[in-house]
RNA sequence: CGCGGGGUGGAGCAGUUCGGUAGCUCGCCGGGCUCAUAACCCGGAGGUCGGAGGUUCAAAUCCUCCCCCCGCUACCA
């Protein structure tokens, strides 16, 4: 048994969550944590919303709301698709926590104390309208190096070079139009050179990883400099030092804080397991995950977040531990461990294009949720998703993969081998003679745990379901082979050799159905009861309103679960004299009309 | 200009680290079966692996050059 960490990324809460999102994050983490936890291992599956930074503020104003307010309301939309999903968070939080608050600036203020946040002025830039500050990333003019157009403050893609906003021709704002203005600003820098050695340390012993984040990761660190961690802003969490701590226009930059949410909500869920029981060293039950250095973590996100998970958090840990080249000594938290592995999957395009909210190219999760099945979908992101390349969501696709793989393969076999014992029996029967095909069909099912379990553990979702299809496959070989259908109407002998073929074939699709339960949680659900089982087949997620640990008069909503019933990660003998009854598809099978509604519905942006 | 990823039969992908008769899922064609959501099973056609050159007895796999696509911008993972 190992602790096992699933640190998974948190979504922004400006806006209900597309595919994409659930698809490079989302349902492979869900496919890890649970499969682990399947394979008996304790794991710890945290994230939550983040709610900080300027797009919430800018998209609250535009709203004409208050922040917290915009965040309160896609916090719920979250929590409910994640939800209805399955996706199985033992704490799925938010950032605007008492708690999380608490954490950070801990934090903070411990990589303060080792000496690797630095305070410098700098020249930012200010909206003269709002007198707000404008981040790099808003700012855009013409590049002073290679004289493109279009420059953002901070890098120009045209020549590839990093900017200062100071330098750009022409500067400008990208919300308004209008010229900034630079004043001098004092900020806290992350000291990142005087890590970087130690950065460099961690990631040559990490071996396992994807190459393509291995390689990126070890190209950032050939440039880097001190980064500011803190912002000219009134959203966020403030500073927590003597003369900063009281500035309402001082904040912690929000990617210093979202990191944060992986401890912050580890200690959080710790926290509420003690309220739970009573005892209060359950509180401290986090530090298994985060101290013990046998607890594995495993960080999930998208490509474009690689160097918050490989460079940032693991600076912020090395400043926290004292790991650096100042020395230094651990925080209140005491020595924390650095990430075992970060996965990064790639982009989900849509029917060829790029995600875009604003033109339209969108598929929101809560919209797919409402008119197909979630494993459908889970089944979809399993089977052709972003894992190791750019993938593309068609609507076809879709369909395809649904009707001619998930349903004909899988669904159709569950409900054939449920009708013939239906049919012909009435319950599960007493396992007989093997033969040698029923001998074989046995190695084949059981060969399939290991084949699939190890493709999980290398975070190869589309390697494990394709296997755990290939056994499918392998069973429905075995029903034509055998031909159940045909004893049933022979002699005495016939009917018993019939009796012998079907208690194999239960016993397959259970265990198929093991098999495939990380990726199809719901359908596994399903299948259980086809096959007479009445049961809870691995426990469900639930979401619960909860008071703030450190401020009653605030609520929220959270996803968490009671896990510890999974499954094994085996065959398990199916017992004889169950009732199956007559079953019904579990799957629903797609018509071709869909694909033509659905690309209508994109057109029309209904 | 730079960085990263990719270009394999009709579709989507694996194989490329450590070179040795091109694999998987689906589609298509033909056949079988009839328990099953017209599902399932068997057989077959179809690719020389983006292009050119090179190394080698032998290259999708190594080397060189070139072409094309996608990220690294955007309210977007």
């Amino acid at each position: 048994m190992t602790r096992i960490l699933s640190a998974v990324a948190w979504p922004y809460a400006n806006g209900p969550r597309h595919i994409g999102h659930v698809a490079g994050i989302g349902v492979p983490s869900d496919v890890f944590s649970r499969y682990m936890r399947m394979a008996g291992h304790d794991v710890l599956m945290v994230s939550g919303t983040d709610e900080h930074g300027t797009p919430i503020l800018v998209q609250a104003e535009a709203e004409g709301i208050a922040p917290q307010e915009l965040a309160d309301r896609y916090n719920r939309v979250i929590v409910d698709d994640f939800h209805q999903l399955g996706l199985t968070y033992d704490l799925f939080t938010r950032t605007t926590t008492l708690n999380h608050e608490a954490v950070v600036q801990e934090m903070f203020r411990a990589v303060h104390r080792n000496g690797y946040m630095v305070a410098r002025t700098t020249m930012g830039a200010v909206s003269p309208s709002t007198g707000r500050t404008l981040p790099d990333r808003f700012i855009e003019g013409t590049c002073p190096l290679c004289g493109a157009e279009g420059a953002r403050g901070d890098q120009c893609d045209h020549c590839g070079n990093q900017l200062d906003p100071i330098d750009l021709i022409n500067p400008r704002s990208r919300i308004n139009g209008e010229t900034p203005k630079f004043v001098e600003s004092e900020h806290f820098f992350l000291d990142l050179p005087a890590l970087v050695d130690a950065l460099a340390a961690w990631l040559k012993t990490r071996t396992n990883w994807r190459s393509n984040v291995l390689s990126f990761s070890l190209n950032l660190l050939d440039d880097v400099r001190p980064r500011a961690m803190t912002r000219d802003i009134d959203w966020g969490i403030p500073i927590p030092l003597p003369g900063w701590q009281e500035n309402p226009g001082k904040r912690l930059y929000v990617w210093f804080d979202a990191v944060i949410g992986y401890l912050s909500a580890s200690i959080e869920w710790a926290r509420r397991r003690a309220l739970a029981t009573g005892e209060l060293a359950d509180a401290e039950e986090w530090r298994a995950w985060w101290c013990d250095p046998d607890a594995e973590s495993y960080y999930f996100m998208g490509k474009d977040n690689i160097t918050f998970h490989s460079q940032i958090w693991p600076a912020e840990l090395l400043a926290h531990n004292g790991e650096g080249a100042l020395g230094g000594s651990p925080g209140g938290y005491g020595r924390l461990h650095l990430p075992t592995e970060v996965v990064s999957s790639e982009f989900l395009t849509m029917e060829g294009k790029q995600f875009s909210s604003s033109r339209g190219v969108v598929i929101y999760v809560r919209d797919l949720l409402s008119r197909y099945q979630a494993d459908a979908l889970r089944y979809f992101i399993a089977a052709a998703g972003p894992e190791n390349q750019d993938a593309d969501f068609t609507w076809a696709e879709f369909k395809r993969r649904t009707n001619d793989e998930l349903v004909a393969g899988w669904g159709n076999l569950v409900n054939r081998t449920a009708t013939l014992i239906h049919r012909n029996l009435g319950c599960v029967p007493a396992a007989g003679v093997l033969t040698a095909a029923d001998a074989a069909l046995r190695t084949v099912v059981e060969a399939g745990f290991d084949e699939v379990g190890t493709a999980i553990r290398g975070q190869r979702v589309k390697a494990g379901v394709a296997s755990a299809m290939r056994v499918v496959g392998e069973v429905n070989r075995y029903l034509a082979e055998q031909a159940p259908w045909k004893l049933a109407k022979g002699d005495d002998g016939d009917r018993s050799r019939m009796s012998d073929v079907l208690h194999c074939a239960a016993q397959a699709v259970s265990d198929c159905n093991t098999l495939l339960a990380p990726f199809l949680p719901h359908c596994a659900q399903a299948v259980d009861a086809a096959l007479g089982f009445e049961r809870a087949f691995g426990n469900k997620p639930v979401i619960e309103v909860v008071k703030d640990l450190d401020d009653s008069s605030r609520s929220y909503p959270v996803i968490t679960g009671d896990y510890s019933g999974s499954p094994a990660w085996a065959s398990v003998p199916i017992p004889a004299g169950q009732v199956v009854p007559a079953p019904s598809p579990i799957i629903t099978k797609l018509d071709d009309s869909i694909v033509e509604e659905e690309l209508e519905r994109l057109r029309t942006g209904g």
